[in-house]
DNA sequence: GAATCAATGTGAGATATCTCACATTCAATG
DNA sequence: CATTGAATGTGAGATATCTCACATTGATTC
């Protein structure tokens, strides 16, 4: 980005902090921002009629929480929340809008963010049609692990409702293949604290069930 | 778009033909065109593990199939088969690429594109995870009247099979809530010929099941 | 038009997952 | 540190959907 670009982003920049639950985005509606987290951590989902909702992504400091459907009506297909206490700042939209048009630099960036976001639906979709309670909350945390805390131990960020919503299935459901994991010593949980003793073994559960 | 972006875009274009069934795209696998359906239909669909397969969405002449991530690694997140006979032209994706890149006025089509799919995704994702089977049926034949056939009467071009992946559930299960559908009168179907009789009603089963 | 194969319809039992109810643990507060 | 409310764990019955088996229909070929 050239500081000409920068300047336009940030030149009335403002931050804001959302409280852990807070909603950031709410889908159906509009935006005319851009949000990019500077601290925490927020969670990406969609939501269902019923009060329920299936997360499709955690999303961490320095990226763009989520982009609406820009060149379209600015939509969000999508609903976001913070899951801990979180710093973000505010990026005009059509600014970014008029940056992206300005530069060719630019757009492989853009396509490889809409990349990602259809590879990571892709994967949600299969997890929840084709395999099994074991194998969604095996893929979890392999996600967990390999894509948010980027380590085999860990502190949970998220509460157990988050973490059936991010496997597509019930918190009780959760509760048990938890304790199931944590007896066949896949899995060692103590409140919070996690840390994956057999990933080997994930990795497989994640595949076959 | 500009003649001269026409012509390098068709210029060393290649004709292909598809047999009903035939594969088009293959997820995983990385492609060097871009396939622009001529004629006939296909499909859009995520593969999971054991042969079954859930149907993204149906693609109709004067479409691209699909985009593989380009700008990224080229590879397909998708698999695509024809459901009918049916014609395409190849384009070479690194034409596209700089065509793309060329000029600011085809960015937001792209854009367009990407929004679109993250649309279907986010709405076939809420389909599987929140609805019952009626109302996923129903979903399923308000898609095909509003975004496929563009009729309330129509030819089936697919098979109950692929309305049962459209649907996310099995086979069996699909031959059963239409023959309820045909009780209640809300379809009428004999063979692969369908009107729909009810579509308030259709409307309401989708919502609310 | 009889024979054969694929597509579709239907019933009943099997199974995975959810829901509800309650027990337990953890965290916050006075 | 006792109390309260929220988060989590667990059991058992309820339920939705699938699977398997078979019947029926439709399409194709000789």
């Amino acid at each position: 980005m050239t500081d000409k670009e920068y300047d336009l982003l940030y030149s009335n920049k403002k931050e804001v902090d959302y409280k852990a639950g807070e909603t950031i985005y709410k889908q159906g509606t509009e935006s005319k921002y851009l949000i990019f987290l500077l601290s925490g951590m927020a969670k990406v989902y969609v939501e269902g009629d019923n009060n329920k909702n299936f997360i499709l992504e955690l999303v961490k400091p320095f990226q763009f929480i989520d982009i609406p459907s820009i060149f379209d009506n600015d939509m969000l297909y999508r609903s976001s929340s913070a899951v801990v206490d979180s710093r973000a700042c505010l990026v005009d939209l059509q600014a970014f809008k008029s940056i992206i048009l300005g530069s060719k630099n630019n757009i492989p960036r853009l396509v490889k963010h809409f990349n990602h976001m259809q590879n990571r639906y892709s994967n949600r979709l299969t997890n929840v049609i084709y395999k099994n309670m074991e194998a969604r909350i095996a893929d979890a945390f392999l996600y967990l692990v390999n894509e948010v805390y980027f380590s085999r131990e860990f502190t949970l960020t998220i509460s157990r409702t988050d973490l059936a919503n991010l496997a597509g299935m019930s918190r009780e459901s959760t509760s048990r293949i938890l304790s199931e994991f944590k007896e066949q010593e896949i899995l060692k949980i103590v409140g919070k604290k996690v840390e994956v003793l057999d990933k080997k073994q994930l990795e497989h559960i994640a595949r076959f069930g």
